[in-house]
DNA sequence: CTCCTCGATGAAAACCTTTGAGTCGGCGGT
DNA sequence: ACCGCCGACTCAAAGGTTTTCATCGAGGAG
């Protein structure tokens, strides 16, 4: 008898060392209850022996599940991806991901082009569900990919009607409030903010925090109110905006801790004391940020890892069809106190 | 007769609908040769009508090629991953995977388990080939890499020994050359060096380039290098190390970006002017960094993106069984000047 | 007119797994 | 002693594609 030397062995040689069908040997693969303890001992035993690894693709072929799941960041600008926060989710998924067996296809999109590939992907059947990372408004994608007869989780809110779409979200709101509410209890009476770029969900939420918060309507708010964009940069520029509109301000709640950089060194450059004069809190507690300003950021934490994994699961869920008590999950953010406010 | 309404159209539905055979559709999808212009319009036309996308599982089954590639980054730090030069890094890999329309899986390994995963994954053939980040001495994962048969490419040189590995390399010594020479064009006679974590290929290779363009000697060279760990805060230590020990330092090589903006900060504190007193040179040509520190950082540019591009490029031709003139690429590297030097 | 060649095409095997239908004892109930 | 049932198992089909081999027809050479 030959020996086919370097051939993976299939279910076939698994079957025979263990002196029973194929049938069997794969409903002990695949945890079927009906199957004796001395077949399963035989058939673990010969997948061990053999260094068995199930053919993925002729797996995909019957049961018409990939073992694949699409990760798509939608962003415009391709240069935000050089925020570390980028980097984090990615880490947060690939190890979600891995822990629950399935295979991360990363996609970026970034141009029609790319949105054209995606959608071609995604509709191809070439995956069992996606994780969709799609901050901006009227996101294209977000309209393509809610066509698709595909599981779907979103990361935050898209834009656009929420009607039966799954998504995991962090309670922007709530964390504007948080420190809203922390500036007050500061005896802080004039209180601005640094929002960010308002075709951005998240950024609207926070700002709609900030103002309940203080119970300001519309016209009120955009006096004390002015967008940074999110980028270290845009927060600078912001905060003087604000300084010589509102010279006499005593702190600041501004939504990111990357603006919040930026606008401690314009309140610095003013001669302001933080938070002597000026209070400070940021927000996303972000590691390489938060803790490396001078001084120290008071932050709202959000918990991006924790995000990615609740997605994870509950895409995981749908794909077992099982049923998700709520389409919506909303995480808790806090406030982490540290020196500028 | 009852139509299935949802089901995606299969090649047995185009050719059909051609008035061809299932295998001569076939043929046109894999633009074989042997086949009749009227067939490839009629198929062609089939195709587009139905929208149809060929099933992957199933192309994989017979052909044996997965179509998927694995983007692997061994790093134990995982807190590394907040550096941008990662996010970066994948970008480029997700977009020169896309261009070349393979699925794109991505490995992070921190730990063993991490490394047992891996390994079961690469060996259990769900992917074709393997990109490899391993940059770190002694590196487990290369050692399980290398006794499997996939192809892989690796991004500069893991540690070891490197016989018939395929790898992309940024001149990372050529690039040192570049950098002392420049500094030493300017005058500087008193040049200190501080280097990445000498448990990284590349940081080696920087501090040979250094000691090459400056003919020292191990023991001329200890005295005026310093190990800044690749971090912002290690390049700080180390420059208040290499200040106090020499004092009359009229010059610094940095390994990395990160770490000459910390030391920008050091000289700065120290009441040294840049580069009046101490030029300065960083490698990376960071965009986020070197751009925005104060002066402007005089830099080595070592393009990542291209590195992933010919990386991406040399793997695909050795999936296609083309014979690779060279093993090993060399990426040149330039010096961009700024104004810190 | 016959034979041969050659290019285009079709039929069918092969890839490996899951799964529904069917087989085969053994066992409890009558 | 018979029936029905049940659990463990096997058989074989199905899933969608590529690819080898055979076939078919046309056209050129003799």
């Amino acid at each position: 008898m030959v020996v086919s030397n370097h051939a993976r062995p299939t279910l076939e040689d698994v079957a025979a060392r263990a002196g029973v069908s194929r049938a069997t040997a794969s409903r002990v693969l695949n945890a079927s209850p009906r199957v004796s303890p001395e077949a399963l001992e035989a058939v673990n035993a010969a997948v061990h022996a053999l260094g068995y690894q199930p053919n993925r693709a002729a797996r995909a072929l019957v049961t018409r599940r990939t073992g694949a799941v699409a990760v798509v960041f939608s962003e415009p600008e391709p240069k935000i991806f050089d925020d570390p926060h980028f980097a984090r989710l990615i880490r947060a998924g690939a190890r979600a991901l891995a822990d629950a067996d399935v295979q991360m296809v990363l996609m970026l999109v970034h141009s029609p082009d790319d949105q054209a590939r995606a959608h071609r992907f995604l509709a191809g059947g070439h995956v069992d569900g996606a994780l969709v990372f799609a901050p901006h408004r009227n996101d294209e994608l977000v309209s393509i990919v809610k066509k698709l007869p595909l599981p779907v989780v979103y990361a935050g809110k898209p834009w656009g009607s929420l009607r039966g779409m799954h998504l995991v979200d962090n309670d922007n709101e709530g964390g504007a409030v948080l420190a809203t509410e922390h500036l007050k209890s500061l005896g802080r009476r004039k209180i601005v903010h640094v929002s960010g770029p308002l075709d951005e969900l998240s950024a609207i939420d926070r700002l709609n925090g900030f103002k309940s918060a203080l119970s300001l309507d519309d016209k009120g708010a955009a006096r004390v109110t002015e967008d940074g964009g999110f980028t270290r940069e845009g927060g600078r520029k912001a905060m003087s905006v604000l300084l010589s509109r509102i010279p006499s301000l005593d702190a600041v709640f501004v939504a990111s801790d990357l603006m919040a950089a930026g606008a401690l060194e314009t309140l610095q450059e003013a001669g302001r004391r933080v938070p002597e004069d000026v209070a400070v809190v940021g927000f996303d507690d972000h590691a390489t940020i938060a803790e490396h300003t001078s001084p120290p950021l008071t932050s709202v934490r959000q918990d991006s890892d924790e995000q990615v994994k609740h997605m994870v699961e509950h895409l995981m869920k749908l794909l077992r069809d099982e049923t998700v008590k709520s389409k919506k999950q909303m995480l808790p953010t806090v406030l982490v106190r540290r020196e500028s406010a």
